[in-house]
DNA sequence: ATGCCAGGGATACCCTGA
């Protein structure tokens, strides 16, 4: 089975890329971030048209997210739990049947925390507290669990091109980075890095040539539990898609498991 | 220190992203 994540920067504008994706690749579960639309705004029956299950949990502009799987879900959950007052749709996981019993997968896009000294930062860190606290409740399952999206995390200085552009950034932060080792040390493999040591990119900024000199940084992840991370196969980047028309800034990040 | 570019929504010299 192949599992990817896409921050696909508006899914109205990006209906022909996800359509050409979804035709080359047949990912079996595909998790988009940053739809940008409420539910009703989201193509579904064009999705559904290309043999998918569509779940969204949507919001008016910005963020959102959204699973598409060629198998219906057993179970879909929408948002973070710990904070009433929080709107934003950053998280959607869905459980699927597979042989042998289930696997959870869950789709989050983890605020991105700037400017540092806004409001947006503490927001950040709190969200990945309350991650940090649903992921711990997941992981007792002992099951096949996958945690991927964008992280707006850089893991390490090979995870950037030029990481000393990346200092004091929310992305690249001790307190953000503080965290994700928190998350990680609960018992998640980094999938990537499970696979390889090299540089690897996901996301290219549209501004200041970014793509052409390759000035790009790792923030979309896949997170494994034990029991996903025994089934892991390999992991593979689409960069190629960065290159296409009117191209998303971050590029499909994919999966493949035994399951 | 700022804008670079892009999408959204309602058309704003505006907001957000990373």
């Amino acid at each position: 089975m192949r599992i990817a994540t896409w921050n696909i920067n508006g899914v109205k504008a990006r209906e022909g890329a996800l359509k050409q994706f979804l035709k080359e690749h047949q990912p079996d579960i595909l998790c988009l971030q940053e739809i940008k639309t409420v539910d009703e705004g989201f193509p579904a029956a064009e999705i559904e048209g290309l043999g998918y299950n569509v779940a969204t949990h949507g919001q008016k502009s910005w963020n959102g997210v959204a699973i598409l799987s060629k198998m219906p879900a057993d179970e879909i959950t929408r948002g973070l739990p710990g904070d009433d007052t929080d709107e934003q749709s950053r998280l959607i996981e869905g459980v699927f049947s597979v042989e042998g019993g289930a696997i959870r997968v869950c789709n989050i896009y983890l605020p991105n925390g700037n400017p540092v000294d806004s409001e947006k930062f503490p927001y950040k860190l709190r969200w990945m507290e309350r991650l940090i606290a649903f992921v711990e409740e997941r992981l007792e399952f002992e099951e096949p669990f996958i945690l991927l999206g964008d992280f707006n995390l850089i893991p390490a200085p090979i995870d950037a091109h030029d990481p000393d552009a990346w200092w004091g950034d929310a992305l690249f932060r001790p307190e953000s980075l503080e965290k994700f080792r928190a998350l990680a040390n609960l018992g998640l493999t980094d999938a990537l890095r499970a696979v390889t040591d090299e540089p690897a990119y996901t996301f290219w900024d549209f501004q200041a040539g970014a793509w052409r000199r390759n000035a790009g940084i790792r923030i979309d992840h896949l997170m494994l539990s034990p029991q996903a991370a025994d089934r892991l196969e390999n992991v593979t980047v689409h960069k190629d898609v960065r290159g296409w028309d009117k191209p998303s800034d971050h590029v499909p990040v994919e999966g493949e498991f035994t399951f």
